[in-house]
DNA sequence: AGACCATGTGTTACCGGTAACGAGTATTTA
DNA sequence: TAAATACTCGTTACCGGTAACACATGGTCT
């Protein structure tokens, strides 16, 4: 029999099994097939234990597996949560996935993720096309959003959690720290160890509201300590990659020679200040100290070593993850929770950088 | 009128308003507002243009906005693409899932993320929740999967595409390249460069498929090339840590003290090596000539720059898209396209360290 | 012993859309 | 002029699960 290339199927959307077959295949009913893969059955008892394991036998035999659309539909839980993180390819934010992830699968929610590149825009378009889907549950970074987003946000009867900063007016919950404190605190270090030049290295746009905060922070400690302001370097578009941190190192010692210690907005760009140094044969932290923002893998594995911000990262997702799921699970109980706000540790890893 | 702080909603799961309101006030069937909505009606044409005009309106004055989960339900279309990758902090595999991304939604799919961390468990276990929201098609990594997510990509009746390698039996489609070829090919840059004893590092257990073809890519070369056999470095888990890579250079030097060169699975570990080689005062490459793979940010911003092997990743996310896209566009048609295997350029970059 | 309860299972009626078919007009064709 | 065609819109029957209730046991309490 020859087989041709290409195959009609006549009846393509047919679904192989469904819950009728398996129940029939058992012999019982839809119903007791229902109560017996559901978590929690609010519409009678288990199955007993033995039936049960028939059951969930027959399925694996069978290769069922449940249509989540139609759960979904029946019961107006889509069983998902969804997050929006600024990029995936950055240890702090997929570190804060991980620990979403953790913690909404431990009560069986899914996590939808999704990436804004850094744009409100964006986050606005993401945020519609996730709230079609109906989760039960939004987080978002920061407290940025365009208008339409806040509407949506606020409108759309859900919990909501806004991560990775502390706001003044939030939408409803909110679990973060202060990146505007955060790097005060490092140029406060900085000046406990003696430097009184201190420069900072960010980015050029201000769509990245956290490296805005950062920047403020900066400002803010440089004039409260006296020391000599204006020493910003703005290059580039977040997430700042290393090799603009080399360009603006060279920038900024290029206008002010008698700097002594640059703050950059992440680790990223530091450690292309770093590497620009060693180019130069600039010795670090001699002739310039350099920090950085976020401990990342390489401010700890180079050589010297990059002082950092460091921030439990992994603490911000399960926080927001567990709050979140505790305001579904009272949002299913038709009560809604009063706004939150979690205060998320930081400290300041001390590196031979600086 | 005093509201309490905990609001208890009665009645808090009924959908404010549904298609068959806004069909009651204008007057019309269900099905006319249907149609009036859904962009591609296959089932009868769009209402009479002043018709439409007030069904849109009514639907804006009611504020009714339509459950994409009663219409993924009853249209057998959930409208996203599923994709499972290793992690998600690494720019390879973020590249490829925003090449992934641009060429779906280009279509208005939408991508649904997962990351295995590199175990063939946790993609069955992601597999299986992914599967059970209907995607309508799915993105893998490699070909190595656990028995059962074999039999559910192959009993999903859904196009699949197989990612980041070439394998012999694929699933279906196969987008990708030859790690072991690739890996082989360094070995053969550095013996042109005039290397002689070269070591390899990588991860001690067998869960990363392609750092084992990697291997395998090594083992092969420098016996073809007739080079001194056995000089590897067997370290962590991946994805593999730029502070092992240190120790491994370490250990690869203490054991065979004659290396002069060493293939790393990934720029990790290869930064890693490169730092405690400067600690040490090793001259990089005079001493060790260093080698990674991935062609990370890191080896382009390093001092000396890292020689990596560098994967068009973004365009392994796009093809795999593209092809995904073709595939289900035929399917909504009943057609199964033959399977297709897409390969993907790599070179390698030559830079300092070796 | 009869009432009462806890437990285990079946029955019915949906959830909110869409596919398929059909019926009623207006317009074109032979 | 009658028939064929195009265009609109309505009717019916689901999609695959679950909630709510009904029913059938067996055991416990008074």
């Amino acid at each position: 029999m020859q087989r041709p290339l290409v195959t009609v199927k006549a009846s393509s959307n047919k679904q192989a099994v469904t819950m009728a077959d398996v129940a029939a295949h058992v012999g019982v009913s839809k119903m007791t097939v229902s109560r017996a893969l559901s978590r929690t059955s609010s519409s009678g008892r288990k199955p007993a234990e033995a039936l049960r394991q028939r059951i969930l036998r027959a399925c694996d035999e069978m290769g069922y597996v449940m249509d989540q659309t139609a759960r979904t539909f029946a019961t107006k839980r889509s069983g998902f949560v969804a997050a929006l993180l600024p990029t995936l390819n950055n240890s702090n934010f997929s570190d804060t996935a991980r620990g979403l992830t953790a913690a909404v699968e431990a009560v069986g929610l899914q996590l939808l993720l999704g990436y804004t590149d850094y744009r409100i825009e964006s986050e606005e378009r993401l945020l519609r096309t996730m709230l079609a889907r109906r989760p039960e549950g939004v987080v978002v970074t920061g407290g940025s959003h365009t208008a339409a987003a806040r509407k949506m946000l606020l409108t759309a009867g859900i919990p909501i959690v806004e991560t990775w900063d502390l706001l003044k007016k939030p939408i409803q919950h909110m679990v973060g720290f202060s990146n505007a404190q955060a790097t005060a605190g490092m140029v406060h270090h900085l000046y406990a160890r003696g430097y009184r030049s201190i420069g900072f290295i960010g980015g050029a746009s201000d769509h990245d509201a956290r490296g805005v905060d950062r920047r403020n922070g900066y400002l803010g400690a440089v004039q409260a300590l006296g020391l000599p302001e204006g020493r910003v370097v703005r290059i580039g578009e977040a997430p700042i990659p290393m090799a603009q941190g080399a360009q603006a190192v060279a920038m900024l010692l290029a206008q002010w020679p008698d700097t002594d210690a640059v703050v950059c907005v992440s680790d990223y760009p530091a450690f292309g200040a770093l590497m620009e140094c060693q180019r130069r044969g600039w010795p670090v932290p001699q002739r310039l100290a350099i920090a950085g923002f976020g401990d990342f893998e390489v401010a700890r594995a180079c050589h010297p070593g990059i002082t950092s911000v460091a921030i439990d990262c992994a603490a911000i997702g399960r926080s927001a993850g567990e709050l979140l799921v505790r305001a579904i699970g009272a949002a299913r109980d038709g009560v809604t929770l009063p706004p939150e706000a979690i205060e998320i540790a930081f400290h300041i890893e001390q590196r031979g950088s600086t």
